[in-house]
DNA sequence: TAGCCAGTATTGTGATCACAAAATTTTGCC
DNA sequence: GGCAAAATTTTGTGATCACAATACTGGCTA
């Protein structure tokens, strides 16, 4: 964990400076050209870096550490950091220590249940919307899935099973759902980056395919079928993964959750 | 409710102050009584604002005037908006002003989804664990949304029917669900706001007594329904009234009050 | 060798300043 | 009088500083 050129290290510098750092985050959906503010790269930045598992969980994220890493001053991180506590995506201990949070056997339990009660609505809402343009997007995305789970690219696989469903959720035309479902997926992605860095991305199956034919069926009930099958498959694994060694946890101190 | 002994308002100060205002928010759930940050409590103050419709959608609300009314730089204001925003209870256009966002007829929907999906469930893990206690002190909040809706103190009802129903979810052990739950609230609540300031409360029924009979014989399947019933009932309620005058909305007199 | 304790470095928090983009008000012109 | 343009104020953003609390490190004692 080093950091490479720094910069702003120096010191005066006045206010207001913004363009330093052009090409650190892309924006979530759009391809706007617009001018993002500082602390949008920021939080882009350290989404797409918890949801493909760049952060161990329990290691503390330091605002200083990030702001050197990404050229910013520590402003932009606390307003990045902030929101993505409120995400639920990490999480402020009373020693004011910012992590990505353990995964505990109830939170992963809460977590399969929204995600199966808000998932196949999505894809179910999204149907109607996906042209076959989107549909050959999506298969394109899946293929590549494929490509990094045979050789073993987890990030890969990650970003890929993330583009996947949220491009077929991207078409519900549905804002809050979604935004619900955003926060839960950041819950979870960092704990199954673990378990496939410990067990590999190889005895996975592509249970998207049932959900690709579905699509192009245009049959909302085998869709929603699929996604609830592929949330139970996937999640399954994790589970039973994590469960293999639940033994020696180095350093799990058995938190249970205080609000 | 108001603020009383104001501090920190002249000049200049050093930083890292803390203790002052001693008396503003009162934590979510615990009596706990730690040092909590400004911005903490400036966010609970905030929240508890929009629980209750104390903010008008559309209405700007800026940075420096709720720091201004809350006697604490704009600093931890900045903070506790970010995360208000990130919780979707407030929305920043792209003017850059933030607001409560309006209620659309397409958010609303997905706003009962999310809440038939997860706040029965939340309620049948609850069951369990409710003590007589517990019920005694749900029976109590009941009562006091009743004599709320008499006497049209629509604020008092609003706070009681969201004390009523959390009361019980908290008791789920289910902090994810129950994070998401809050989120869905925290949308829709001043919309609820404004139907009940432009209709009255009188004409709704107190749909909890099923629900406190339910836990009382501890019956799921029963509380499961009664509470089922209730996010309906209330719902289309405030969807038709919001209906039957889709015209315009008649620039509601300027209210101010400091949660 | 193990345990503790002081000294140091690091971290999150809050305040304040500077600046650009908006919003708002005032002015100028027909 | 009406309305566009200019001047002013307000607002969000980012940087920097100060400070208390925490974490870390080294050396010391038993």
């Amino acid at each position: 964990m080093k950091m490479t050129e720094q910069a702003s290290a120096d010191g005066k510098r006045k206010g207001g400076q913004r363009g330093l750092l052009s090409l650190v985050g892309s924006p979530k959906s759009t391809g706007a050209p617009a001018a993002v503010s500082a602390h949008e790269r920021v939080y882009q930045s350290l989404r797409q870096r918890i949801l493909t598992g760049g952060f161990l969980p329990g290691r503390p994220v330091t605002l200083r550490g990030i702001a050197t890493q990404l050229h910013v001053s520590p402003m932009p991180v606390r307003e990045a950091v902030r929101r993505l506590i409120a995400e639920r995506a990490l999480d402020m201990q009373d020693n004011r220590r910012v992590s990505v949070p353990a995964m505990t056997k109830e939170k992963f339990e809460q977590i399969v249940f929204a995600r199966r009660s808000l998932e196949p609505e999505l894809a179910l809402r999204a149907l109607p919307h996906i042209t076959v343009a989107k549909l050959a997007e999506i298969e394109a995305l899946d293929e590549g899935i494929d490509r990094s789970m045979a050789s073993g690219d987890i990030e890969g696989y990650m970003r890929g099973n993330y583009g996947f469903h949220f491009a077929i959720y991207e078409q519900a035309e549905a804002e809050t759902l979604l935004a619900l479902t955003e926060s839960v997926w950041l819950q979870f992605a960092p704990f199954m980056r673990m378990v496939y860095g410990r067990f590999g991305t190889a005895k996975l199956i592509d249970q998207h395919v049932l959900a690709r034919q579905a699509i192009h069926r245009r049959d909302p009930r085998m869709l929603a079928a699929a996604i609830r099958e592929d949330i139970m498959q996937g999640m399954r694994f994790i589970g039973e993964a994590a469960l293999k060694n639940e033994s020696s946890a180095p350093e799990a101190p058995d938190r249970d959750i205080i609000a």
